[in-house]
DNA sequence: CGAATACGTGCAATAGTTGGAATATGCAAG
DNA sequence: CTTGCATATTCCAACTATTGCACGTATTCG
Protein backbone atom coordinates (compact mmCIF):
# COMPACT_ATOMS: atom_id res chain seq x y z
CA UNK A 1 0.00 0.00 0.00
CA UNK A 2 3.07 2.22 0.39
CA UNK A 3 3.34 2.71 -3.46
CA UNK A 4 4.72 5.32 -4.19
CA UNK A 5 4.96 7.17 -7.98
CA UNK A 6 8.44 5.35 -8.49
CA UNK A 7 6.78 2.08 -6.86
CA UNK A 8 4.31 2.61 -9.66
CA UNK A 9 6.14 3.40 -12.51
CA UNK A 10 8.51 0.48 -11.36
CA UNK A 11 5.51 -2.07 -11.89
CA UNK A 12 4.33 -0.30 -15.23
CA UNK A 13 8.22 -1.31 -16.63
CA UNK A 14 8.28 -4.50 -14.92
CA UNK A 15 4.94 -5.20 -17.06
CA UNK A 16 7.22 -3.90 -20.33
CA UNK A 17 10.28 -6.02 -19.95
CA UNK A 18 9.38 -9.14 -21.77
CA UNK A 19 9.96 -9.75 -25.58
CA UNK A 20 6.99 -11.24 -25.78
CA UNK A 21 4.62 -8.42 -23.64
CA UNK A 22 5.90 -5.58 -26.02
CA UNK A 23 5.61 -8.28 -29.06
CA UNK A 24 2.18 -7.82 -28.22
CA UNK A 25 1.87 -4.55 -27.46
CA UNK A 26 3.60 -3.82 -31.14
CA UNK A 27 0.90 -5.67 -32.72
CA UNK A 28 -2.03 -3.76 -30.89
CA UNK A 29 -0.75 -0.92 -31.55
CA UNK A 30 -1.84 -0.75 -35.26
CA UNK A 31 -4.90 -2.50 -34.24
CA UNK A 32 -7.00 -4.13 -31.83
CA UNK A 33 -6.88 -8.03 -31.87
CA UNK A 34 -9.09 -11.19 -30.25
CA UNK A 35 -6.39 -13.66 -28.21
CA UNK A 36 -6.52 -15.98 -31.42
CA UNK A 37 -5.24 -13.39 -32.77
CA UNK A 38 -2.29 -12.47 -31.41
CA UNK A 39 -2.25 -16.17 -30.60
CA UNK A 40 -1.54 -16.80 -34.23
CA UNK A 41 0.27 -13.67 -35.15
CA UNK A 42 2.96 -14.76 -32.05
CA UNK A 43 2.77 -18.90 -32.54
CA UNK A 44 2.80 -19.08 -29.02
CA UNK A 45 0.64 -21.57 -26.43
CA UNK A 46 -2.99 -19.49 -25.68
CA UNK A 47 -2.36 -19.94 -22.55
CA UNK A 48 1.03 -18.54 -22.36
CA UNK A 49 -0.54 -15.55 -24.74
CA UNK A 50 -3.38 -15.43 -21.80
CA UNK A 51 -0.69 -15.21 -19.29
CA UNK A 52 0.91 -11.98 -20.73
CA UNK A 53 -2.40 -10.86 -21.51
CA UNK A 54 -3.26 -10.78 -17.99
CA UNK A 55 0.13 -8.92 -17.01
CA UNK A 56 -0.44 -6.35 -19.52
CA UNK A 57 -3.69 -6.02 -18.23
CA UNK A 58 -2.70 -6.07 -14.35
CA UNK A 59 -0.74 -3.04 -15.26
CA UNK A 60 -3.51 -0.77 -17.28
CA UNK A 61 -1.77 -1.10 -20.38
CA UNK A 62 -4.44 -2.60 -22.27
CA UNK A 63 -8.05 -3.15 -21.64
CA UNK A 64 -10.49 -5.57 -23.13
CA UNK A 65 -13.62 -6.03 -25.09
CA UNK A 66 -16.38 -9.04 -25.23
CA UNK A 67 -17.81 -9.65 -28.29
CA UNK A 68 -19.78 -13.14 -28.67
CA UNK A 69 -17.03 -16.02 -27.93
CA UNK A 70 -14.04 -13.32 -28.88
CA UNK A 71 -12.67 -11.12 -26.29
CA UNK A 72 -10.23 -8.16 -28.75
CA UNK A 73 -7.99 -6.63 -26.64
CA UNK A 74 -6.82 -2.87 -27.51
CA UNK A 75 -4.02 -0.52 -25.62
CA UNK A 76 -5.39 1.14 -23.05
CA UNK A 77 -4.34 4.74 -23.54
CA UNK A 78 -3.53 6.66 -26.82
CA UNK A 79 -0.25 8.13 -25.81
CA UNK A 80 1.51 4.25 -25.21
CA UNK A 81 2.00 3.10 -28.87
CA UNK A 82 3.90 7.06 -29.45
CA UNK A 83 5.69 6.97 -26.33
CA UNK A 84 7.35 3.10 -26.80
CA UNK A 85 7.63 3.87 -30.53
CA UNK A 86 10.14 6.77 -29.40
CA UNK A 87 11.01 4.56 -26.37
CA UNK A 88 13.20 2.27 -29.42
CA UNK A 89 15.42 5.24 -30.19
CA UNK A 90 16.90 4.47 -26.95
CA UNK A 91 17.48 1.32 -27.40
CA UNK A 92 21.66 0.68 -28.14
CA UNK A 93 23.06 -2.78 -29.33
CA UNK A 94 25.86 -3.52 -26.92
CA UNK A 95 28.76 -1.55 -29.40
CA UNK A 96 26.62 -0.27 -32.63
CA UNK A 97 23.51 1.18 -32.58
CA UNK A 98 21.63 0.12 -35.57
CA UNK A 99 18.79 -1.48 -33.99
CA UNK A 100 16.73 -4.42 -35.62
CA UNK A 101 13.41 -4.50 -35.15
CA UNK A 102 11.47 -7.76 -36.75
CA UNK A 103 8.54 -6.09 -38.67
CA UNK A 104 5.61 -5.73 -37.62
CA UNK A 105 3.72 -8.78 -38.24
CA UNK A 106 1.07 -9.29 -40.96
CA UNK A 107 -2.67 -7.70 -39.82
CA UNK A 108 -4.02 -10.78 -41.89
CA UNK A 109 -2.84 -14.06 -40.38
CA UNK A 110 -3.05 -17.18 -41.68
CA UNK A 111 -5.23 -20.19 -39.95
CA UNK A 112 -6.57 -17.48 -37.74
CA UNK A 113 -10.05 -18.22 -37.11
CA UNK A 114 -11.20 -14.49 -36.38
CA UNK A 115 -13.63 -12.38 -38.49
CA UNK A 116 -10.62 -9.85 -39.26
CA UNK A 117 -8.66 -12.42 -40.75
CA UNK A 118 -11.17 -14.51 -42.19
CA UNK A 119 -12.29 -12.50 -45.41
CA UNK B 1 23.63 -12.98 -29.97
CA UNK B 2 19.93 -13.89 -31.21
CA UNK B 3 19.03 -10.41 -29.41
CA UNK B 4 16.07 -9.13 -31.55
CA UNK B 5 14.65 -5.67 -31.18
CA UNK B 6 12.15 -6.61 -28.48
CA UNK B 7 14.60 -8.51 -26.40
CA UNK B 8 16.69 -4.93 -26.57
CA UNK B 9 14.06 -2.87 -25.46
CA UNK B 10 13.09 -5.36 -22.80
CA UNK B 11 16.25 -5.37 -21.35
CA UNK B 12 16.20 -1.71 -21.46
CA UNK B 13 12.90 -1.81 -19.51
CA UNK B 14 14.18 -4.20 -17.15
CA UNK B 15 16.83 -1.84 -16.42
CA UNK B 16 13.99 0.33 -15.34
CA UNK B 17 12.02 -1.44 -13.28
CA UNK B 18 12.91 -0.85 -10.27
CA UNK B 19 12.13 1.50 -7.71
CA UNK B 20 15.76 2.86 -6.35
CA UNK B 21 17.10 2.96 -10.23
CA UNK B 22 14.28 5.14 -11.26
CA UNK B 23 15.14 7.19 -8.28
CA UNK B 24 18.82 7.25 -9.65
CA UNK B 25 17.33 8.44 -12.97
CA UNK B 26 14.80 11.33 -11.54
CA UNK B 27 18.40 13.29 -9.49
CA UNK B 28 20.57 12.47 -12.56
CA UNK B 29 17.53 13.82 -14.98
CA UNK B 30 18.53 17.53 -13.13
CA UNK B 31 22.12 17.56 -12.88
CA UNK B 32 24.90 14.92 -12.97
CA UNK B 33 26.18 13.40 -9.65
CA UNK B 34 28.57 11.47 -7.98
CA UNK B 35 27.96 8.54 -6.22
CA UNK B 36 28.62 9.90 -2.98
CA UNK B 37 26.02 12.54 -3.86
CA UNK B 38 23.55 9.67 -4.65
CA UNK B 39 24.37 7.70 -1.74
CA UNK B 40 23.49 10.91 0.35
CA UNK B 41 20.57 12.16 -1.57
CA UNK B 42 18.71 8.62 -1.82
CA UNK B 43 20.13 7.43 1.43
CA UNK B 44 21.00 4.22 0.71
CA UNK B 45 24.56 2.24 1.62
CA UNK B 46 27.27 3.10 -1.13
CA UNK B 47 27.63 -0.39 -2.12
CA UNK B 48 23.73 -0.70 -3.12
CA UNK B 49 24.55 2.57 -4.98
CA UNK B 50 26.94 0.95 -6.91
CA UNK B 51 25.63 -2.09 -8.02
CA UNK B 52 22.16 -0.27 -9.39
CA UNK B 53 24.05 2.29 -11.28
CA UNK B 54 25.86 -0.53 -12.53
CA UNK B 55 22.70 -1.86 -13.48
CA UNK B 56 21.58 1.25 -15.31
CA UNK B 57 25.13 1.75 -17.18
CA UNK B 58 25.35 -1.99 -18.30
CA UNK B 59 21.64 -1.01 -20.02
CA UNK B 60 23.42 2.53 -21.26
CA UNK B 61 20.99 4.47 -19.49
CA UNK B 62 23.66 6.37 -17.67
CA UNK B 63 27.61 7.13 -18.62
CA UNK B 64 30.68 7.87 -16.30
CA UNK B 65 33.48 10.80 -15.99
CA UNK B 66 36.06 10.13 -13.51
CA UNK B 67 37.56 13.22 -11.73
CA UNK B 68 40.03 12.76 -9.29
CA UNK B 69 38.82 10.32 -6.81
CA UNK B 70 35.22 10.92 -7.50
CA UNK B 71 32.76 9.45 -10.60
CA UNK B 72 30.28 11.12 -11.95
CA UNK B 73 27.66 10.10 -13.62
CA UNK B 74 24.90 11.26 -15.84
CA UNK B 75 21.86 10.76 -18.02
CA UNK B 76 23.81 9.01 -21.11
CA UNK B 77 20.97 10.88 -23.89
CA UNK B 78 19.41 13.79 -23.08
CA UNK B 79 16.21 12.20 -24.65
CA UNK B 80 16.05 10.24 -21.80
CA UNK B 81 14.77 12.35 -19.49
CA UNK B 82 11.88 13.63 -21.31
CA UNK B 83 10.70 10.18 -22.31
CA UNK B 84 10.75 9.11 -18.26
CA UNK B 85 8.84 12.21 -17.81
CA UNK B 86 6.02 11.11 -20.78
CA UNK B 87 5.80 8.03 -19.11
CA UNK B 88 4.83 9.26 -15.69
CA UNK B 89 1.85 10.38 -17.32
CA UNK B 90 0.61 6.43 -18.20
CA UNK B 91 0.93 5.49 -14.68
CA UNK B 92 -2.31 4.14 -13.45
CA UNK B 93 -2.77 4.26 -9.50
CA UNK B 94 -4.97 1.41 -9.04
CA UNK B 95 -8.76 2.68 -8.73
CA UNK B 96 -8.13 6.13 -9.33
CA UNK B 97 -5.43 7.96 -11.00
CA UNK B 98 -3.58 10.71 -9.54
CA UNK B 99 0.05 9.63 -9.40
CA UNK B 100 1.87 10.35 -6.14
CA UNK B 101 5.27 10.94 -7.07
CA UNK B 102 7.77 12.46 -3.92
CA UNK B 103 9.29 15.82 -4.73
CA UNK B 104 13.18 15.84 -6.39
CA UNK B 105 15.36 15.51 -3.89
CA UNK B 106 17.04 18.79 -2.86
CA UNK B 107 20.32 20.06 -4.90
CA UNK B 108 22.57 19.85 -2.27
CA UNK B 109 22.44 17.27 0.40
CA UNK B 110 23.72 17.74 4.08
CA UNK B 111 26.61 15.36 4.75
CA UNK B 112 27.85 14.96 1.31
CA UNK B 113 31.17 15.42 0.93
CA UNK B 114 31.23 16.11 -2.78
CA UNK B 115 32.05 19.77 -4.46
CA UNK B 116 28.56 20.14 -5.42
CA UNK B 117 27.62 19.80 -2.18
CA UNK B 118 30.43 21.54 -0.25
CA UNK B 119 29.99 25.36 -0.42
C1' DC C 1 56.21 3.69 0.57
C1' DG C 2 51.51 3.73 3.56
C1' DA C 3 47.07 5.61 4.89
C1' DA C 4 42.66 7.59 3.70
C1' DT C 5 38.85 8.24 0.68
C1' DA C 6 35.58 7.10 -3.08
C1' DC C 7 33.87 3.27 -5.65
C1' DG C 8 33.30 -1.35 -7.37
C1' DT C 9 32.73 -6.45 -7.00
C1' DG C 10 31.65 -11.12 -5.27
C1' DC C 11 28.82 -13.83 -2.49
C1' DA C 12 24.82 -15.85 -0.32
C1' DA C 13 20.02 -15.92 1.35
C1' DT C 14 15.76 -14.66 -0.14
C1' DA C 15 12.22 -13.40 -3.30
C1' DG C 16 10.20 -12.99 -7.75
C1' DT C 17 9.72 -14.34 -12.85
C1' DT C 18 9.25 -17.64 -16.68
C1' DG C 19 6.93 -20.84 -19.46
C1' DG C 20 4.87 -25.33 -20.14
C1' DA C 21 0.97 -28.49 -19.01
C1' DA C 22 -3.36 -29.48 -17.03
C1' DT C 23 -7.46 -27.65 -15.89
C1' DA C 24 -11.25 -24.28 -15.35
C1' DT C 25 -14.64 -20.80 -17.08
C1' DG C 26 -17.91 -18.50 -20.12
C1' DC C 27 -20.67 -18.25 -24.10
C1' DA C 28 -23.37 -19.99 -28.07
C1' DA C 29 -25.62 -23.53 -30.64
C1' DG C 30 -28.24 -27.68 -30.80
C1' DC D 1 -28.39 -29.95 -20.50
C1' DT D 2 -24.53 -31.22 -23.46
C1' DT D 3 -21.11 -30.20 -26.81
C1' DG D 4 -17.68 -27.25 -28.68
C1' DC D 5 -14.97 -23.29 -29.05
C1' DA D 6 -12.46 -19.18 -27.17
C1' DT D 7 -10.22 -17.70 -23.34
C1' DA D 8 -8.57 -17.72 -18.37
C1' DT D 9 -6.39 -19.62 -14.35
C1' DT D 10 -3.56 -22.62 -11.54
C1' DC D 11 0.40 -25.28 -10.54
C1' DC D 12 5.23 -26.10 -10.59
C1' DA D 13 10.27 -26.57 -11.68
C1' DA D 14 13.90 -23.85 -13.64
C1' DC D 15 15.73 -19.65 -13.75
C1' DT D 16 16.76 -14.72 -12.52
C1' DA D 17 16.66 -10.57 -9.56
C1' DT D 18 17.24 -8.35 -5.07
C1' DT D 19 19.90 -6.72 -1.26
C1' DG D 20 22.96 -6.65 2.65
C1' DC D 21 27.68 -7.33 3.73
C1' DA D 22 32.71 -8.26 3.45
C1' DC D 23 36.33 -7.35 0.66
C1' DG D 24 38.89 -5.51 -3.59
C1' DT D 25 40.52 -1.59 -6.44
C1' DA D 26 41.86 3.03 -7.69
C1' DT D 27 43.34 7.55 -6.71
C1' DT D 28 45.31 11.18 -3.87
C1' DC D 29 48.07 12.88 -0.22
C1' DG D 30 51.76 12.81 3.16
Amino acid sequence: MAADGFELQAQLFRALSHPVRLQILNVLARTEACVCHLNAALNRPQPYVSQQLATLREAGLVSDRREGTLIYYRLADGRIAGWLERGRELVKNGDGNPIPFPPAPPEVVPHCPCPHCQR
